[in-house]
DNA sequence: CCATCACTTGGCAATATAGCCAAGTTTCGG
DNA sequence: CCGAAACTTGGCTATATTGCCAAGTGATGG
């Protein structure tokens, strides 16, 4: 349970859940990724490193950049439920 | 995105994750899901008035005791992708 | 080489979580 | 009513997370 609590800790978070989102359109390079998310670099830059260490992403250097791709795609299923969870708590609360 | 972390992030804890998994098999009172995690009955009952608020689970009070079971039964389909993410990082790290 | 771009890492302060004990609430049994 | 069982809530301390700035690393262009 502690290694499987620490894959969802990861997805916790609005700005790792946004990249999650994002990297499903294709990878990304953490510079991208910092303009969308209005960040400093560093903040996201750490965002993904925790994002790498459960296993959600992969990440690739080219050049001077590094560039972020989904590891287990299947984490754009829990998207669908995740929403139906929202609604029915009216997004209120 | 901030609602969906809410979600995810109520999902990121050994107990609560424990607690929707031990739920898939029907609704238990607190006294039962206190005994099998261990900890104090205050520490679960927070644990599952988290998942209440992150609409997750819903509560039923039946004479002293209060039953909780899951409100969202596709929350379940992420286990078997979670399983996926800790077994490709090695279940290390 | 050297300056620069693209990142990562260290450090730190602010904020959020976790879990225990104690106290309060609700529901019964007698 | 009274006491006890089953919870919830308040309070508090220990620990973890966030996010910024500053400093360090790696690749490139000139």
């Amino acid at each position: 349970m502690e290694a499987r609590a620490k894959v969802m800790k990861a997805l916790g978070h609005p700005s790792r859940l946004f990249i999650v989102d994002e990297l499903s359109f294709g990878e990304r390079c953490v510079c991208e990724l910092t303009e969308m998310i209005g960040a400093d670099i560093s903040t996201v830059s750490k965002h993904l490193t925790l994002l790498k260490k459960a296993g959600i992403v992969l990440d690739d250097r080219r050049g001077q950049q590094v560039f972020y791709r989904l590891r287990v795609p299947c984490i754009l299923n829990f998207f669908g439920c995740i929403e139906a969870v929202v609604k029915e708590t009216g997004g209120g609360e």
